[in-house]
RNA sequence: GGCCCCGUCGUCUAGUGGUUAGGAUAUCUGGUUCUCAUCCAGAAGAUCGCGGGUUCGAAUCCCGCCGGGGUCACCA
């Protein structure tokens, strides 16, 4: 029979989630839920100088959000928990014990002093430094002061990883790790195998940083004769230059700061799950449930991926595009400017409903829809930037605007209507749409740039064209 | 520097001995009665990191090199 699929996600709380985390969070995520398993999230604060106050919740909020749902954690209790490696270093200390007892885990009797001057002295020497050369050969009794180390087994390795396939490393890669350190923690290198073991976690997927202590970690599952999980590692997602791991020091963004921006967390599971992986088709977009379907750590890749905003701008208008109406204007009223507050749900709505197509990402609601809600200012850039516009006279344009107010004047103000109607004048003016539309289109929205303009006009309402084309005839 | 991993259009990628090296995005052009965008059509863009092999045949297998990244903590 085969064990319950659990996976864990395990970030340590000192700041905020990028999308390389997520990545790891959201693979883990998949490869539960596919298998109607169970997701962890423990928290792995065995750092207390580098944690960062409210960063906890913050990683919490970034998982809910992008609807990374966990079944237990620090804050869902489950059998297995807690969920907090500070709150269960008396089980680190137990485990230790173990070692200590099979003789395979001694006290460090040295000072920081001295063992940086082991390390000095082998790089002096151009030699890899391990500490094990040093090991003493009658260690103190371990009194919980010093470091505890573990008393490794240097030898090779080859193992399978899910993703990367066979890895292989010789015996000078293992070392006599810090398993506890002086200040009573345990270390990462350590916890992290315990609490693997002890919560039942059957595939650990985390980033390629930890690719080169996996002997080491190799060595310490059998000196505690535990079982390895199936291992599988994730290539590290690149900054935008390709030239370095993206990390929070080089500009990488917090995951919520997208969301902030107006980027759907569906579209970013989207944009981030196909950095490294598909499905073998041509499929570029993919709901959850179809990550769920489709996702194997088999067809992640193994190289690294730089991360290309202008391509999320693309996977995130097509979510956009995807929305109902109704949905796209829940999300979008936190982003739509201060006086759309004073106008009609239904105005809103519409406006929206304009833009939809155009819109990349939320936050571009306020410059797309200004016009709608607010008369701008006069700007002949507009006109003079026009090639059509420019060889015209004003007083042309002038007389042209009044024209169309007159026979706008007399519509019901359907886009049907308006529509007709300024074709009919487009006739017997004899002009290009090409010099009434854009002239209409601009003395009504002093805007660079708005939607169809039968359409602009019959959302902006008979008595706010007719005002504005009176304001625009009256400044030419 | 030692050890480890990676290397296909700018970018994300398909591809596991025989393909005109495919798709997407980005870019450019044309069309959609006006602008921006969407959408549609099209163009350009990859000596498959380089050099040797193996083979009738190599992006695909082998070796060497180069480039990039990771790691060598009482951080995770």
């Amino acid at each position: 029979m085969t064990k319950t699929v659990r996976t864990r996600f395990a970030p340590s709380p000192t700041g905020f989630l990028h999308v390389g985390g997520i990545r790891t969070a959201l693979f883990a995520w998949l490869v539960a839920r596919q298998a109607n398993g169970t997701f962890i999230l423990r928290l792995e604060d065995t750092d207390k100088k580098r944690e960062v106050e409210g960063s906890a919740e913050h990683l919490i909020e970034s998982l809910k959000t992008l609807g990374l749902e966990y079944d237990e954690g620090p804050d869902k209790p489950g059998e297995f928990g807690p969920y907090k490696q500070s709150e269960r270093l008396d089980i680190y200390r137990e485990w230790a014990q173990k070692l200590i007892d099979a003789g395979r885990a001694y006290a460090d009797p040295y000072s920081p002093a001295e063992v940086q001057a082991f390390r000095e002295e082998a790089q002096k020497n151009k030699k890899p430094y391990l500490y094990r050369n040093h090991r003493p050969e009658n260690p103190p009794v371990w009194d919980g002061t010093q470091p505890l180390r573990l008393k490794s087994d240097p030898k090779d390795y080859t193992w399978q990883d899910a993703v990367m396939g066979e890895l292989s490393t010789g015996p000078e890669v293992i070392d006599d790790l810090i398993l506890v350190k002086s200040d009573g923690y345990p270390t990462y290198n350590f916890a992290h195998i315990v609490d693997d073991a002890l919560m039942g976690i059957t595939h650990v997927i985390r980033g390629q940083e930890f690719i080169s202590s996996t002997p080491n970690f190799l060595n310490i599952y059998e000196a505690l004769g535990i079982e390895k999980p199936i291992l599988a590692t994730m290539p590290h997602i690149l900054n935008e230059n390709g030239n370095k791991k993206l990390g929070k020091r080089d500009g990488a963004k917090d995951v919520l700061d997208y969301i902030k921006d107006g980027y759907l967390p569906e579209a970013l599971v989207s944009f981030i799950a196909t950095l490294g992986w598909n499905d073998g088709t041509e499929q570029e977009v993919f709901s959850k449930d179809e990550l769920i379907e489709k996702f194997s750590l088999s067809r992640v890749g193994k190289s690294g991926a730089h991360f290309d905003e202008r391509r999320l701008n693309w996977v995130n208008g097509q979510f956009i595009r995807g929305l109902s109406l109704d949905t796209l204007y829940e999300l979008s009223k936190p982003y739509l400017p201060a006086e759309a507050a004073e106008s009609e749900e239904s105005y809103n709505k519409q406006v929206i409903g304009l833009i939809q197509e155009r819109l990349k990402y939320l936050g571009e609601i306020p410059e797309l829809t200004q016009f709608f809600y607010t008369d701008l200012p006069v700007n002949l850039d507009l006109i003079t930037g026009n090639k059509q516009l420019k060889k015209r006279e004003l007083s042309e344009l002038r007389a042209l605007l009044e024209k169309s107010q007159a026979v706008l004047e007399l519509s019901d103000f359907s886009a049907e209507d308006i529509q007709k109607r300024l074709n009919n004048l487009l006739e017997e003016t004899d002009e290009k749409p090409g010099v009434l539309f854009s002239i209409i289109r601009i003395a009504t929205t002093w805007s660079p740039a708005s939607p169809a303009l039968a359409d602009t006009l019959a959302v902006l309402g008979k008595d706010r064209v007719l005002s504005r084309m009176q304001q625009s005839i009256n400044t030419l």
